[in-house]
DNA sequence: TTGTAAGCGTTATCAC
DNA sequence: GTGATAACGCTTACAA
């Protein structure tokens, strides 16, 4: 560092001790108005800045949240990115975007890098494939307030605030079902996690409920291309192809929509599809997907209340859920 | 802190000096196999982490890279990010994602972020309405390494990376002047920015020096729902409406997918459409949208690249560019 | 109103 | 081989 300006060396240049530099900058009650404008224009002429290493290191803590996700490019994740962020911001703290790429070595590398950092908080949406939660229980270890978000595990020790899955998968089940489609395929993400199990719980429980008489076939996908292939897989596999998709996420629908395009299916007539997604995607494509929309803004900023309950000391850990409502497109 | 093991508690325990610990955790030569064991195994066992604020405090920097990006919901992004990761995990750095939002202050307060925690190095896209770069200019001051990529700033005094925009546009113009459309609409980003103003030219030039007779529009917008707005504006005033539209990256072509959604038109029968991608979306839709193609993964390396050249103490200035290529998809 | 000094956890230099 | 000790830059009792 060439130019560093520090407390030190400008208390040096105005003939005052470190401590009187440190409180004036911080307007802090007992120092002199005459000094404080000396000390703040001098801070100003040098371009002082504070060392976030040395104010954590005295503090022990920073002000920096973390947010891990499986991927960022993602629209469900970047509303709920804004909606944390903009909390963040409003009580003076930042906020740090860690990708897992869906590798849990990689999540865990950014959970070390949390720790070592002491973050002042971390939200995360767990990779497919996390099965080993040590890592996350670490934290409590070191005061680290945690919160999962979307893709929680199915442990329940953690605090966690998702979309009330079943309930959407249900919804989507009376959509679907009620519609014409005599043959539903459902393609679901890694069939280990929560959101899928409930999600998927969901939809069968009103299958079952409303005695359809309709075929029904469920298969699982970690991500694009698998859902594209496992698509294929199943039409290839049936003569009697399925007349409707239920996709989960918008990653799965993604990977769907890449195989009725394979497939030269036309939407709606060929095949029908519903999705569960925040609603950007769906709105881009002709005819628009029908969806159930799940709000990534507002998980987020159910999140934030959750995570500012718990640094503020509320000890009880529980799973808040956030309701979802169906939006018709041309798709179905 | 509940729980917190130091390198002082681990030296209480032993009886040994910190130093001592200090070496030994980071297998010193001239310290006993038989320490370095005792040691060791109460580290794991105090489940000990090194203060990052420490060790930073004392190295003055730390080995995170920042990426500051407008949007993290951006599939060119997303190749970028990846492609950095890979690399500074390579030589144990870890990457923080910083989202500007599209507004120059919160751009400003990440990049405060950024020199506050001294990162190892900064890769920025600015976002469409940055004018005052002397924030950026400060970095250098405090001998951060900043790297633009893709949305760069037209000054010369920076290290900038970028997609060869000039030949992409030319590339753009060659295969769509050369279709049948006889109205061409050119939806471009944000007038200002050395990348929509390349792409722009580009095209032009190509219309130009092959004396087209086609007509030739140009509109401009910062984001989707502007592009979207700009398309419908467009087509409203003119009785004659285009026939092909040539979007300059992945957000405008969610924008004008939208407007052409609402003015009920079939690609290619009724509209043809062109874009810049990473090729990514356009295979999502049916037919698949033809691009020319611009590699985000291929960039994120070249900047890395670029990166470690300026950690490496290079101080030339200059930039670089990577070229890309045309991928016909049924949009055309 | 201002200064002194201890301490945050680590690393590195020197001495033994 | 190991231990003292200073230093990184800042905050905050406690003195003056």
């Amino acid at each position: 560092m060439r130019n560093n300006a520090t407390l030190k060396k400008i208390s040096d240049h105005l003939n005052v001790s470190i401590s009187t530099v440190s409180r004036a900058l911080k307007d802090h009650p007992d120092v002199s108005p005459d000094t404080k404008k000396r000390v703040k224009e001098l801070a100003m002429l040098m371009d002082y800045e504070p060392n976030a290493f040395a104010v954590n290191l005295r503090k022990k803590h920073s002000n920096v949240f973390a947010i891990i996700v499986p991927e960022i490019s993602n629209f469900f994740y970047h509303s709920f990115v804004q909606a944390v962020e903009e909390d963040a911001r409003r009580i003076g703290y930042s906020v740090m975007i860690l990708q897992s790429m869906n590798d849990p070595e990689v999540e865990e590398q950014n959970l070390r890098l949390c720790r070592h950092n002491h973050v002042a908080g971390i939200f995360v949406a767990i990779t497919n494939k996390t099965t080993d939660l040590t890592p996350f229980k670490k934290l409590e270890a070191i005061d680290i307030p945690l919160v999962f978000f979307d893709k929680v595990p199915t442990d329940d020790t953690f605090n966690k605030v998702s979309i009330a899955d079943y309930e959407s998968g249900w919804m989507a089940a009376e959509h679907l079902l009620t519609a014409t489609a005599k043959h539903v395929l459902l393609v679901m993400g890694n069939n280990k996690l929560s959101i899928t199990r409930r999600r998927e719980e969901g939809f069968t429980d009103y299958y079952h409920k409303h005695q359809c008489k309709k075929k029904l076939a469920v298969v699982y996908a970690d991500h694009i291309e698998e859902a594209r292939q496992a698509v294929l897989d199943y039409f290839a596999a049936n003569k009697n192809t399925p007349t409707a998709i239920f996709s989960m996420s918008d990653e799965i629908m993604c990977g769907v929509l890449k195989a009725i395009h394979t497939l030269k299916l036309q939407i709606p007539k060929d095949i029908q599809l519903l999705t569960i997604s925040n609603g950007f995607l769906p709105t881009l494509f002709t005819p628009d997907i029908s969806f159930v929309k799940t709000s990534g803004y507002d998980l987020g900023k159910l999140s934030f209340v959750r995570m500012q309950e718990i640094m503020g000391g509320k000890k009880f850990v529980r799973e808040n859920f956030l309701t979802s409502s169906y939006y018709p497109g041309g798709s179905m």
